[in-house]
DNA sequence: TCATTAAAATACCGATTGGTATATTATGTT
DNA sequence: AACATAATATACCAATCGGTATTTTAATGA
């Protein structure tokens, strides 16, 4: 058993991101994090003040991941349209192959902290805003190069893709198929085309 | 005390509702529905056979809420347009004054229900099936009286409409304010207005 | 008015929770 | 090799959890 701390902390932050994301913040429990990294109690609470503290750093890796995956397959793209439809298809493989187990974890953290877990609110606010911010520049760089018509709101459009993603995620998930967020996929590039010039 | 088991059940399921709707299944406790009823546990596990039962029945009457009030608003317009703007407005309001406190109690659960609490999944997906399916035949009925143009795809619009309007609730309620579901209104009433003929 | 009965209140259960205090163990230094 | 120290493991805590068994209480019918 080396005594890497780092290695240590990074490992609860590896395992936890799961349980919370699967099973939620207030029914994942220490003891579900201590099982599935075969480290104690003692170690967790040597690492991290609290449970608090070990869901916001799990959290904050999660976003990590999913802003990680979209950054790497936007710049694999050119053009605004193509950036643009290479998020849906991201979040599409996202449903079949999760890269974190339990869905979105921005979308399920917006749903628990809204109301409990104030100290997870800001920051989930602050990556809907990032993520909100990206498909805005997105589309505005798409105006500058003349692939996106002018005239087209990049807030408005923005915040209809992120909206909209994020709702057929949800629905997708719990009907356990993929079919819904196929419709809304189609529905989605489709609007993409209307934007495009 | 007036000894009527009935107005005790529903009394429970009405006082739990905002409890669950807010905290969680996993958050909310027996002792949080006591502490709002100011009835016993004994009168809880009198009425139910456990807590899954009523969550099941808190869920299930805050489906009724906002199924009765879409129903209500839906029916008071003729057209399919005004109809489904009707729908966006009712949800905007829900953002201002929620007639359940937490939000959607559809979405919450979609969130919840999907990899933990088996037992409420099946009746999410109903609900969700029941609200797209209003949308398809609002749309549908539309385009047969001639308000909305032939050729829309009823089914991919009900998925595109009621996953963005969820999506947009969830990111309106973190954020706190209604500056977002504002933008996603816009974008609807414009897709409306594309469909209307 | 008193017995019956059902509903609700109370008391209690083992299990689990987040968290802490203490003991152990590994590693780097001298 | 022995010491110091930091990291991890262990043992324990009160509080709370969902749930149950039992007692009390209120309404009903005779």
């Amino acid at each position: 058993m080396a005594r890497n701390p780092e290695h240590t902390k990074q490992l609860i932050i590896e395992k936890a991101l799961p349980i919370f994301n699967t099973k939620g913040y207030n029914a994942a429990s220490i003891s579900d994090i201590t099982a599935a990294t075969g480290i104690t109690k003692g170690a967790i609470y040597g690492n991290f003040k609290n449970k608090d503290e070990v869901a916001t750093a799990a959290f904050e890796r999660g976003v990590e991941i999913v802003v990680g995956e979209i950054t790497k397959r936007v710049k694999a793209k050119k053009t605004a349209p193509e950036k643009l439809t290479a998020i849906i298809a991201f979040y599409e493989e996202y449903l079949k192959e999760p890269p974190i187990p339990g869905g979105c974890p921005v979308l399920n953290s917006s749903i628990e902290a809204d109301d409990s877990l104030p100290f997870l609110r800001s920051r989930v606010i602050r990556s809907i805003a990032l993520l909100k911010d990206s498909l805005m520049k997105i589309v505005n760089r798409g105006i500058l190069e003349g692939q996106i018509n002018r005239g087209v709101d990049a807030e408005e459009f923005a915040n209809f893709f992120y909206s909209t993603i994020e709702g057929a995620i949800s629905v997708s998930r719990i009907e356990g198929d993929g079919r819904s967020f196929g419709f809304v996929k189609r529905f989605m590039e489709k609007q993409i085309k209307e934007i495009s010039s």
